[in-house]
DNA sequence: CATGATAGGAAATGATCATTTCCGAATCAA
DNA sequence: TTGATTCGGAAATGATCATTTCCTATCATG
């Protein structure tokens, strides 16, 4: 599966995952929101909370700024949405990428696939916006603090699910620590992300899934 | 070995790393240009680089801002410079934590021990200088993206040879290739600032090290 | 069709930021 | 001592940025 972020994002007939909103009074909003917020991930992914200029955004959205403002409240409200988006999008995409995995390790194995794709290429260099939310706006913004050491800890909690699941199933070494071997299958997962920036190639990265899957033994 | 970064770095004993500047004409600079870096790196780490205002600087340094000027031209140029102390300190520190390793696979064990030592507690949360550039500055300015490249290949080389050094000692098994296996404790190791940077302690990161040593088998 | 409410958008606003300027102070070469 | 040179530092400058304002447009409701 070598589909870009973008690519699949914007596709027609991935399921809703912010649902459509009810038409009260008022002006109807002409611009897609889900849309709005996939470019905007794009750009923070890129250049960052702080390095994405609000006339970046609107441009890279089709907005003015007032619409932006009314829809957003915020240069820090737009993040939020597009943060809790990208979550959403990515766990979605996970999800669908783990379906046929029957055992534990196998869909180990499906998580790392899917990280190695993602960390190379154009998008690989687009980054991550956990990543880029942990850097620069871990220190400084308890809210968003908060949501990325949650979407850490929900990856690391899940990893730790499929370890147990791989013990049960006789895929996975019975003498392992779940949380541990999670938390380290955690650091290989984001490290690819923080390799992947720097421009490498579909050849460097795929490898690193199968080697990885050595944790488990 | 648990010593803080910016204990280490303060330190009067550490080796020079930046060489005194031959005193030419003019009245001689008043502050120390190595603790100043040092300062800026904790700065430009835990805020990354747009979210390092000058008055932070100016306020961290000590200096203002015509002295940060006329000592680093730029606001880019300072970053360079501390980029480049964070790069050469690490490496210093890095080859002083080396030096009891016999095998290969010891020197791997260091490096992996040096790391989860950076990555908890307060060190953790300020992060790396090295992360903070690939994620706001990897795509913006080709000079920086190049020394974060840099610092990664040279990173991963280094590992390279351990790894081919353990072949050769017999510590790690004979059939692994060198640089693919590098390219892995490369992510670990980078994995390792991302999550720090979310405020694990040392009992989270230390085991990492030790179950990461599994690769090499 | 009138009212209330919201959206789109251009332009203005106020703050912040990176950078420069200017001047007095300190040092070296002569 | 003199002149050249660099530093320290406060204040100014110009640009950029996030945010707001104001006006028009478009809907739901009664």
């Amino acid at each position: 599966m070598i589909i870009s972020y973008h690519a699949a994002m914007t596709a027609p007939s991935h399921p809703r995952l912010t649902g459509p909103r009810r038409p009260g009074p008022g002006r109807p909003r002409e611009f897609d929101t889900d849309l709005a917020l996939d470019r905007a991930i794009a750009v923070f992914s890129e250049r960052g909370y702080q390095g994405a200029a609000i006339s970046d955004l609107t441009q890279a959205l089709g907005l003015t700024a007032g619409s932006l403002y009314k829809a957003f409240t915020d240069k820090r409200g737009l993040f939020l949405a597009a943060f809790d988006r990208y979550v959403a999008v990515r766990t979605e995409r996970l999800r669908a990428a783990l379906e046929g995995a029957p055992t534990g390790r196998a869909k180990i194995k499906a998580v790392l696939d899917f990280y190695a794709d993602s960390s190379h290429g154009a998008d690989g260099r687009r980054g991550c916006l956990v990543v880029a939310g942990a850097v620069d706006l871990a220190t400084a913004d308890p809210e968003v603090a908060a949501r990325v050491t949650g979407a850490l800890h929900l990856n690391e909690d899940r990893l730790a699910g499929f370890v147990a699941e791989g013990q049960a199933d006789g895929t996975v070494a019975p003498h392992l620590d779940p949380m541990a071997t999670a938390r380290l299958l955690l650091c290989v997962l984001q490290g690819m992300r923080v390799v992947g920036k720097t421009g490498r190639d579909r050849v460097e990265m795929a490898p690193l899934a199968d080697n990885a899957l050595k944790l488990l033994d």
